[in-house]
RNA sequence: GCGCCUGUAGCUCAGUCGGAUAGAGCAACCGCCUUCUAAGCGGUAGGUCGCAGGUUCGAUUCCUGCCAGGCGCGCCA
């Protein structure tokens, strides 16, 4: 799985540049050069199959022109087997064309990988928790949700890719005012009374109360429609969730932190690294040690805790089961609370730049009919999670909310994903996808089988060929660094360029036999390369947690 | 006032250590189905990468300032 031909190359390239400036210069030059050279895949086709500008960075420190210096690396680089060609242009870049059977043998490398093509191991040995969504069980899942119940599952299914052991985890808000708001608002609904002042004003409120007494017939007390309808909302979350694809490894109630006198053990933990101090009648934790830009009660002056109190003992109880990496993702509406986290993490002893990180969402506008949809709890407008599932089906949904960076505050316009067109590009991808399926159906019926046996890497050397192979050969590097950056969106990007590619090769290049003409090596090859194709296409798709179909 | 994010084509947006002529989709216009899925392909047109400086062989990218928009600055949760 490891070992394409675009990974041995660049690290070929490092060692041949290495042996070229050692032989000319001295150590100087040859410290400026960097542990791996990146080899990028020129936009124009005339610049060959890979290009590095590595004889630019390393003139200066040389002290000679550019171009000299490429020159004394291109013979060197062209002793790298599978190279068919090394060219110099511009300033200075060096050009790489790669033999175009020794690419091909990029397919038995996917075949032979399958589901697993794409992996790597750039994570491993890290335990990740990754928490995101955390909403309070106090009503349905709604938009301000739904961008990281997308993207968060897809990072977890990335990280995992590139070996990462990852948590993903919820961490449930049942506990505090909000939740005695939310039983006295359940309870008035039930009982026919008005609801309180700053209660939750929803229609779901209603129908909850009916579903609540339904399901318990004596009920009266606040408490126990508190905790009944706790039970049914929460529910109700983790059904809708589990209808979107995205899933939890853990369910964390912050009743639990404090039933198990985390709080007070993690008060113990601050005290002991001396961040902790009282004032005012309060406790408070110095978080402006490490930059933040006041310092937090942790205990008020009336004895009862905030609720940072909590974040902080969820966070050390976290670390405390084994997690060298915490991530949190979070709104931007909370983008606040990244100086005091991290802080935190560096009060309890931790280093706030590895141990802790938190990715901050931009929010999401919606339009529908050429408007922006206003989304506000008390005038009843919100849109939930299960709406926004019904009117655009969980693939459009996920992949839309995906294919953006976070950091972007970004616009859904329902009336265009409700379209199965173009308009959408997960149609783009998920049409590569049948498209090949098809032509492979129709492959296995002329006894093409589109497997390894008879593929003779020399077929493939048609541009719309190499150009496919070319971008097969990215698909690991697009995911780990995804992985690194956290940016799934990445693997959207890369699926919508490689459909692309492969439409383009779909249109200059017969797959099967023309009417009778006979079955010879360059369908058998053509064909396995389609495999290799849908293979990507299908991994890429599965980390987004969205549907890889045969038909359209 | 302070802090975070954003500003790239008519629209929605990509653009990993700074690299070659700044890209994609949609919208517009012109072509391509007598054989593998036209939800496709090819082409035309469309740009002061918010503005101004700085760093250097080279800046959409890095630094500073300014302008515009979004969000946030509780012993609330």
């Amino acid at each position: 799985m490891q070992g394409s031909f675009a990974d041995s190359l660049a690290a070929q390239v490092h060692a041949a540049v290495v042996r070229a400036i050692a032989a000319e210069f001295d150590g100087e030059v040859a410290s400026a050069i960097p542990d791996s050279i990146n080899l990028e895949r020129p936009k124009n086709r005339d610049h060959g199959d890979y290009a590095t500008s590595i004889a630019l960075q390393l003139a200066k420190v040389a002290g000679k022109n550019p171009r000299d210096i490429a020159t004394l690396l291109q013979k060197e680089i062209a002793t790298i087997g599978g190279i068919s060609a090394v060219d110099i242009a511009g300033p200075g870049f060096i050009n790489i064309t790669v033999d175009r059977s020794a690419q091909a043998e990029l397919v038995t490398v996917i075949l032979d990988s399958g589901a697993h093509y794409g992996e790597s191991t750039a994570l491993a040995g890290v335990s990740v928790n990754l928490e995101f969504i955390s909403a309070n069980p106090t009503g349905p899942l709604h938009l301000g949700h739904t961008r990281w119940a997308a993207v968060g599952d897809a990072l977890g299914r990335v990280l995992s890719a590139a070996g990462a052991s990852v948590t993903r985890e919820f961490y449930i808000n049942d506990r505090g005012r909000q939740m005695d708001l939310f039983g006295e608002s359940v309870q008035a609904a039930a009982q026919g009374k008005p609801i309180p002042e700053d209660g939750y004003q929803g229609e779901y409120i209603a129908e909850l109360a009916k579903e609540v007494v339904a399901k318990n017939p004596g009920i009266s007390s606040t408490i126990e429609f508190r905790e009944a309808a706790y039970q049914v909302q929460l529910a109700q979350q983790q059904h809708v969730l589990k209808d979107f694809h995205t899933t939890f490894d853990v369910w964390f109630s912050e009743r639990s932190l404090h039933e198990s006198n985390a709080v007070d053990h993690a008060l113990e933990k601050l005290r002991s690294q001396g961040h902790v101090f009282e004032e005012d009648g309060a406790v408070w934790l110095r978080t402006t040690d490490f930059g933040d830009d006041k310092d937090r009660v942790i205990i008020k002056e009336g004895g009862d805790l905030t609720y940072f109190a909590s974040d902080t003992a969820y966070y050390i109880n976290k670390r405390e089961r084994g997690f060298d990496i915490c991530i949190y993702m979070l709104g931007a509406d909370h983008h606040g609370y990244v100086q005091r986290l991290k802080a935190t993490a560096a009060c309890a002893g931790d280093n706030p730049d590895y141990n802790i990180e938190i990715l901050i969402g931009q929010l999401v506008k919606i339009m529908e009919g050429g408007e922006e949809l206003k989304l506000s709890k008390r005038a009843g407008t919100i849109i939930t999670l299960e709406e926004l599932v019904e009117k655009v089906g969980v693939d459009a949904a996920r992949y839309t909310l995906i294919r953006y960076p976070v950091d972007t505050p970004m616009v859904m316009d329902l009336d265009i994903l409700k379209k199965n067109t173009n308009d959408n590009p997960v149609y783009y991808v998920q049409y590569a996808h049948a498209r090949i399926a098809a032509v492979l159906r129709n492959a296995s019926d002329l006894g093409i089988s589109a497997t390894l046996e008879k593929f003779n890497s020399g077929e493939l050397t048609h541009d719309r060929e190499n150009e496919l192979l070319g971008a097969l050969a990215e698909y690991p590097r697009i995911v780990t660094t995804a992985a690194q950056l956290r940016q799934p969106h990445r693997i959207a990007r890369y699926l919508e360029e490689l459909a692309g590619v492969y439409h383009g090769f779909y249109a200059d290049c017969r797959v099967l036999p023309l009417g009778d003409e006979p079955i010879s090596d360059v369908h058998h090859a053509r064909a396995a390369l389609c495999a290799a194709t849908r293979q990507v296409l299908a991994n890429g798709l599965a980390l987004l947690g969205v549907s890889a179909p045969e038909r359209m």
